[in-house]
DNA sequence: GACAGTTATTTTAAGCTTAAAATATATTTG
DNA sequence: CAAATATATTTTAAGCTTAAAATAACTGTC
């Protein structure tokens, strides 16, 4: 059989297959989540998802957090963070405070009223998730919690081994 | 204690808490190794992981696909298929063909080319997985995968109820 | 105090993503 | 057959994402 009229999962043996299947069903089941949420923010509150982060990040830090603080709070790139903080001050969301003692540093700060829009979508976006994930026992839900964080260690050492 | 004061973790039960908790150990997972994945094909093989996908969707149809059948196989917008199809047929990597009959849709097949390139990257690709994943036992790497099986029947259940 | 190296942030270029509008072609229906 | 409707695809506008380059400011060290 020419290798054109296989599938690609046919390349493997068993165990790499097993796993392979692990990571595309856990693919599929992040995806298939953070699809919705990401519909929901935008319906009821006009709000992308990375706003909505940073707002989460921030709420979490009441004494702010610098641009560099973000980007390592949300796993995303610097330059990134730049942009996503720039639509939410102009929309009122947050605000920009020097740093005393450092004028390369800013730090951002939840406003008032984005203080109280996160409380509220925060309510909505919990609800949403609890929802989608009602269907798992909560025996279920905690074997799943519990097999992730392994499969995270799993994965940042070998990350981390290679360096 | 204002609301301030709280982690938005604090507004939910407990049971809720804790499928807020699984959601993000599945979020913080796999965006872990798609980032790996992402930054492997970059360096290895200068090729985007939608770009990789698309290849891979299809090296499992022999018969080619069409724009459509792409996108729901990859579940994404129609015309974000559009571009990506594009860079790729820039590259040499699939070509498009009429369609016969339908003078709306065109098929997209795998070039020669394209087809010995995927063999290639998913060979890679697949190890990769089974590395970062190899910290996981087999009985847990089997567990895993049946409990984010049930997560996306749930997951997929709630969202068919709500249309 | 000048120079070298480091850190914080922004900019740039390329690509991905979506929803919604626009095109073009097919199909159905009166 | 003509009009309405549906389907396949592309375009558009807005935003996200990254890596790499560019700025700017800080922290040594000589």
């Amino acid at each position: 059989m020419p290798d054109s009229h296989k599938t690609s999962h046919d390349l493997l043996d068993g165990h790499d297959r097993d796993r392979l299947r692990l990571w595309l069903r856990m693919l599929v089941c992040s995806t298939m989540i953070e699809r919705e949420l990401r519909a929901g923010l935008r319906t009821e509150f006009n709000i992308t998802l990375p706003q909505f982060d940073l707002l989460a990040a921030l709420h979490d830090a009441p004494d702010g957090l610098t641009m560099t603080e973000l980007s390592q709070s949300m796993m995303v790139s610097n330059g990134n963070i730049t942009g996503v903080v720039e639509r939410l001050e102009r929309d009122g969301d947050v605000h920009r405070k020097a740093k005393p003692g450092d004028r390369r540093s800013s730090v951002i700060h939840l406003s008032e009223q984005g203080r109280e829009k996160f409380i509220t979508m925060a309510r909505e976006h919990h609800g949403w998730v609890a929802d989608m994930l009602g269907g798992l026992s909560d025996t279920e839900t905690g074997q799943l919690s519990d097999l992730l964080s392994r499969a995270r260690r799993s994965v940042k050492h070998h990350i981390e081994e290679r360096d």
